[in-house]
DNA sequence: AAAATAATCAACCGATAGGTTTATCAAACG
DNA sequence: CGTTTGATAAACCTATCGGTTGATTATTTT
């Protein structure tokens, strides 16, 4: 999928759903395999019903699926769901980049000084 | 500045502040050329006390910095800064990928239906 | 059938994030 | 000087977030 038909909302939910920790540590452990809720809840300090949580939150961002294994629920991490962060990131650095790189920094400093 | 040297305060930070939409869409905006507080707070629909708590936001997080001149302090997108973002980004969705390639994929799957 | 296990739901709670209004500060300008 | 202008500080309000406990559902296991 091209990055710029990732919706608004999508890209603000991956975004939102990035920005904890917690939830950032289980992407990092879905990143080596897939797990259950309870065995990615193991690690951390706080219930197994918060963790839960957090797999909704992945979930509903698009960042992980989850599959049916009896009453096992094991979560994957989709990868291709991370660059519609990554994505939009690199827009907006290599605009600012390009910029740097026509020298527009030397005369926007310049033209900083004017009224 | 090599991404395993970002602290993971900074990361955090740097991820917390994009997770605003608002704040987004100053960065988008910045990065097509540096702007005051004014000229930044413009476009949107809250007032300007809320935007300049935005850009403390950014800034604190390292994704823009400040010049001086006279009472305007203008801010410029710091574009090396959003490296730590994509680095951390990257770094789980090439761990996930290899695996795929690998084919533990299949492995895993099967491996789920075991007790 | 009964008990154990995996996961979720529901209700609640404290902290904080994003917003407002009002007041303040410092630089520019008439 | 007095006043406008750019930006911030302070106090406050409300919604949401991340967390808890307790109960519930659905699947296994004995």
């Amino acid at each position: 999928m091209a990055v710029s038909e990732w919706s608004e909302d999508q890209l603000n939910a991956a975004f939102a759903a990035l920005a904890d920790p917690v939830r950032r540590a289980l992407i990092a452990r879905l990143s080596r395999s897939p797990a259950t809720v309870n065995e990615l809840a193991e690690p951390f300090p706080i219930t197994k019903q918060a963790v839960s949580k957090h797999i909704q939150v992945l979930e509903q961002a698009g960042l992980i699926t989850r599959t049916r294994n009896g009453q096992r629920r094991p979560c994957h991490l989709d990868p291709a769901a991370l660059e519609a962060v990554t994505g939009w990131i690199d827009k907006q650095r290599l605009i600012a980049e390009q910029r740097f790189r026509r020298l527009d920094a030397v005369l926007e400093i310049l033209k900083e000084k004017e009224p």
